[in-house]
DNA sequence: TAGATTGTTAATCGATTAACAATC
DNA sequence: TAGATTGTTAATCGATTAACAATC
């Protein structure tokens, strides 16, 4: 009998998933149809433990003493949960160089999202399509948001047009946003935000130099 | 006197101090030249205590009761911490659309981070410049960065060349790595690897959307 | 003075790791 | 059977939050 009150995955094991996944992805292609935790934890550097937990909290079916896992039940079991299989609509807010490098994108239909219009303020490209999908003026997010029920947007506009475009698309219904500006966006609870921000990122890799240095 | 031991800083708090940073330029900007953390913490929604514990952790004078902390104070001491100051030599590797932006992206700077040189495997680009940089052959990666002791590398290739570029880059010297390759580098212990992996954020993304609809 | 805000110590919460029994 | 590997319960660790005294 399968357990449907699984142990709870906690957000730190849910951001381990697409590693394990993309690991066992090629490990299935190579052949591999069984995987013990120690084998995974071997290649990831994390301990044993850690990884049986992680499987065990997302595998349907139990791991096998002295065999672990079966590669192809824990792949399929992964790409449920991370819902790579139904693909989410989302709108892009700022057709610059970054906007336009996400247009540019493919592997975004891999983890389930299409980009199926842009938004921008230059009247240049209004109207224009840019990679296939129409640029529409950044007036218009509330109303197609609504009208196409998106509940996906991404901005990529400058810092300080970010939080305008964030409440623009809140206003739309969206549910989910992908922020690429280096800012802190102010949004209702119900409202995820995941954050892309180099400055974080530099950061930290700066502070493990100045910490190099010292030690 | 100043505290010289101070509170330690986790690595939460560390990554929220750009966001702080980003926010308090701005309000010194519109003068205000002291900021209490109620203050603070109404604008990120954060608790007060969170943010007051923050600033006693980075800030160099203590905050006053009734009035707060000195902005310029905090904003100085957070740039110091975060080593915006001194910019840092780093080698891109990968010239596709995502290197490409990545050489385009001005704000690189501001954060304290310059690519001198980036590396590709394309034999019509090597040779030549690109936004201002030379593009070498991706086997002189260690060569490159022995000579020149950078320390920090940015992966840009495909996810089936990330490994051996990050060893190269490791042979190298490199110390500190920005992934932007869908896989999990193994790395020894004295490295940093920051990931940057659209397929984590889109599943978050989308595991937001899946609760949304099941509540 | 009264009250807003700071700083510090203790309690709670979440995630990881340790210990060990169960099983093929 | 012996031993590798799993699953589970308890202990530890790190980060956040609560409680409250200190101070301008």
């Amino acid at each position: 009998m399968i357990k449907s009150d699984k142990t709870v995955l906690s957000l730190q094991a849910f951001q381990r998933m697409p590693y394990y996944l993309q690991y066992l992805k090629e490990l299935y292609r190579e052949g591999v149809r069984t995987i013990s935790s120690p084998a995974v934890s071997a290649h990831f550097g994390f301990t044993e433990i850690q990884v049986r937990k992680d499987f065990a909290a997302v595998c349907s079916s139990r791991g096998v003493p002295r065999h672990g896992f079966d590669t192809k039940q824990l792949i399929d079991d992964i790409e449920t949960l991370l819902g790579y299989q139904d693909t989410k609509a989302a709108v892009l807010v700022g057709t610059g160089i970054l906007g336009n490098t996400l247009l540019q994108y493919r592997e975004l239909a891999d983890y389930g999202m299409q980009i199926v219009a842009s938004f921008d303020v230059n009247r240049e490209l209004i109207g224009r399509t840019l990679h296939g999908k129409p640029v529409l003026h950044a007036s218009k997010i509330g109303d197609y948001c609504r009208r196409m029920k998106i509940q996906t947007g991404i901005i990529a506009v400058p810092k300080e047009q970010a939080q305008t475009v964030c409440d623009q698309l809140i206003s739309g219904g969206i549910l989910a946003i992908w922020n690429f500006a280096p800012v802190y966006l102010s949004v209702p609870d119900y409202i995820l935000v995941k954050n892309e921000n180099p400055a974080v990122s530099l950061a930290l890799l700066s502070r493990h130099l100045q910490e190099g240095r010292r030690i």
